[in-house]
DNA sequence: CCGGCAATGGACTATATAGTCCACTGTTGA
DNA sequence: TCAACAGTGGACTATATAGTCCATTGCCGG
């Protein structure tokens, strides 16, 4: 109530009550959903609209069109993502530690057989091309994503676990880049192994910096 | 009338005559390009009949809708694209030839400024949630690309190049992943090092297997 | 209890796009 | 030269979807 008109700079329109705040919430939920599976293209406002239980007036009293809806949903999904990372990457402080983190991709991704992909990889290869502002706001992410890899890896050197001849920015990005392209394989041949091979190749050429 | 629909086997309608044949090539060609820019789903069949200047009955004759034309554009560009990397893997016997060959995707990327990632990753993750032949078509396409790549570690390894203590298989899943995600981080961060670094970690860690 | 505003529902409009149809043109071989 | 058919053009229809609007309902302070 006091304070619920917080428009903090950011784009965010509306959410004045309680209640209006959770018709919100489950918009924001049901689309970032739909956009995972079904792809932000193929989800209609129709599909968000049935699968959030509200009605056209309240999607478009929250988000004015479809790309405010996109951009919000890249927000919630890249915020979720990244402290998901967050939390698993800050206490590894050994290899073994990198091999539980890698497990945790792995075995997530073979829930769903290895559809579905990564959330925001999804998005960048989707909306890249056309949204300038969403390439910019995933773009952030990875970097961000990136850094967090650097860091663990930075931090494996401090702790005398790898030698100091690498470049942890470098072998982040390749660290990334073998989880996205992980994620791509994996997805497009429903077999997680694929993404299990990719994460391996590079956790293999980290453990070569290993300091015994 | 007669026996207009002469299907042989694929998936192929119509042209039946030098100048049709030509037709359906430019059609071909103005999808695959516009497919690759702007993304299947943001590209209208209007959008093609423009480039390919042709009209709308043009269209329908050569592909009777627009999942067909899709399948056709996956099938050119899976050739094209595998025919590329054929040519460039086959002539590989050392690892400076195989320097070479990242020179040249790293190369090719920084031309458009890393933008528009690969033909068939693209495809993949935009096509893959929705539909089960695209999926299947390009699933194909990687299995291939995989095995080029392992046919190129395996001679390796019989030229004496490398040791024989390395799994091929694994290793040419984490080089395409490699590059496909290197692709994905380069296209969204507009910046083709992303795609190199991406690509040196793989290499460096097939390195590891040097025989000297 | 009531006045007013936030929130809701859903009918309605405008538009973009896939897909159809048919009349016209160009080409080729007898 | 002409018949017959492949190839062409583009107007037309059907439909899905984004986006608008307004009447109704629910909530809260005075």
């Amino acid at each position: 109530m006091s304070d619920r008109n917080h428009l903090n700079g950011s784009e965010a329109t509306s959410a004045r009550t309680e209640r209006g705040q959770q018709t919100r919430e489950r918009i924001l939920d049901s689309a970032a959903r739909l956009f995972y599976v079904k792809g932000v293209g193929s989800t209609t406002l129709d599909d968000v609209r049935a699968a959030s239980s509200t009605s056209k007036s309240q999607l478009y009293d929250h988000f004015p069109d479809k790309t405010t809806l996109i951009h919000a949903v890249i927000d919630v999904q890249s915020r979720s993502v990244l402290a998901r990372e967050a939390g698993r990457l800050k206490g590894v402080r050994n290899l073994s530690g990198l091999r539980r983190w890698r497990d945790a991709l792995v075995q997530s991704n073979m829930l769903h057989d290895g559809s579905y992909g990564c959330a925001l990889g999804a998005m960048s290869s989707e909306l890249s091309d056309n949204d300038e502002r969403s390439r910019e706001a995933l773009a952030a992410a990875f970097r961000t994503w990136q850094q967090l890899l650097v860091e663990t890896l930075t931090r494996l050197r401090d702790l005398g676990v790898l030698t100091s001849d690498f470049d942890p920015r470098k072998l982040g990005t390749g660290l990334l880049a073998a989880l996205q392209g992980g994620y791509i394989l994996a997805q497009n041949g429903h077999s997680p192994e694929l993404m299990a091979d990719a994460l391996d190749m590079a956790l293999d050429r980290i453990e070569t910096f290993a300091d015994r």
